[in-house]
DNA sequence: GTGACGGTTTTGTTGAACAATCGGGAATGA
DNA sequence: TCATTCCCGATTGTTCAACAAAACCGTCAC
């Protein structure tokens, strides 16, 4: 499962630094300087810079002109939007999948591993085969661009999920919600499937938009 | 109407070389040596290769490992995926605008414009008020992610219409069809335009893709 | 014709350097 | 005490020069 690709240092670097920020050992907003970073990371300054632009554009990090980048910080705006998005995508994925697709496996692959970390009690684990889930679904249509836009938001919510108190256990109570889901593709009823999904993600965007909004009263009490 | 913003050399530099890949002053296909380009441009090696980062993520360019980037060239599946793209983005967010949404004031501008450039003969122009348009319908759901995700296809399309002989043109007989689309947008009538922008680019996507094929045939003849 | 070989070119990466800009603190004045 | 101005240190933006590693290309032996 290691990465056979010898990619270069720099993508390298990048999927380092991309694993601090989404497993939340770097702050959103947290300024991060050229200098010290690229000492810890023990790449040039160069190498780095060309990290933050591939971050920035992924979402992670935002650049302000002479003032250097920062981790990116998650908004009440910014997880609507992404919910938004992952309707508009995962939805007609899902209604129009031809249920013996590849991607199916896949699906089916994470709802079994998500089980297994929720009894190993490796909550993180849960998160990342929910993520896969998903992502999986999107790969049902067969489009790279959309995969790669997805896969983009995702992360950019899983920055979100760092944020919460118990982010991965947010996931928990939807588990059983992607066996049935799956269950319905591979039974061939997609606009079921389609119609289980929308309320899935209806009811996950409440959970997480409450959570959201009892930490920022939490955090700026005035 | 100048842009504002003193931007980084970089961001410009790109802004420049996309401009350049766009209006198909570098061949698709054609691969761009750093020292070279670097020279033409005025700017360091260093500062093109950020600029690199950027198109090649915006789809402009690839980039081979060691093997230094190219202009992307445009593939009949990636046009197929570009409309694929368009249709689910661009229906849903007709069909659930808001009328009177400022994007639909751009919406009417860019039929105007679109029609004076036709007077004018100037093809180029007439496209850009096309994607102009397009864009207008996305800016309509009011999703920073749709917008930029989906100017990002836009790009590629632009640059996969390069390869045809009038390019421009192909946009020509859609003309009339942005102005009834509009109009049945300020009438309220959401689901019928969104209905007639289907249409649009189902006939869309054929004729690029008749015009595709053609033009294949004819370049790789053995 | 095929395959090995060596030189040349290009990319990947580093380090140092400098101008431009930003942020904060000291000095000044009311 | 408070506000304004000014200056200095730190950081970013950009360039340049260098070198290792990899790929490209022509040559040569078989």
């Amino acid at each position: 499962m290691t990465d056979p690709n010898p990619a270069s240092l720099a993508e390298e670097t990048a999927a380092r630094l991309r694993a601090q920020v989404i497993a939340g050992h770097l702050r959103p907003g947290q300024r991060l300087s050229e200098t010290r970073l690229a000492a810890d990371l023990s790449v040039s300054r160069n190498t780095l810079r060309e990290v933050f632009r591939l971050l920035t554009r992924e979402g992670l990090l935002t650049h302000a002109p002479n003032r250097g980048v920062s981790v990116a910080v998650p908004s009440m705006a910014g997880v609507l939007d992404i919910y938004r998005v992952r309707r508009l995508i995962e939805v007609p994925a899902l209604a129009q999948a031809w249920p013996r697709h590849a991607a199916a496996l896949r699906m089916a692959e994470c709802v079994a591993q998500a089980r297994a970390a929720r009894e190993a009690g490796d909550w993180r684990g849960v998160g990342s085969a929910n993520m896969g889930f998903h992502a999986a679904i999107v790969a049902l249509t067969d489009s790279p661009r959309l995969t790669a836009f997805f896969a983009q938001a995702m992360a950019e919510l899983r920055l979100a999920f760092g944020l919460l108190d118990s982010p991965e256990q947010l996931h928990a109570p939807f588990l059983q919600e992607n066996g049935a889901i799956l269950e319905l593709l591979v039974a061939g009823d997609t606009a079921a499937a389609a119609a289980r999904l929308a309320d899935y993600l209806d009811r996950s965007e409440r959970v997480v938009m409450s959570a959201f909004a009892r930490l920022e009263n939490g955090v700026t009490p005035g």
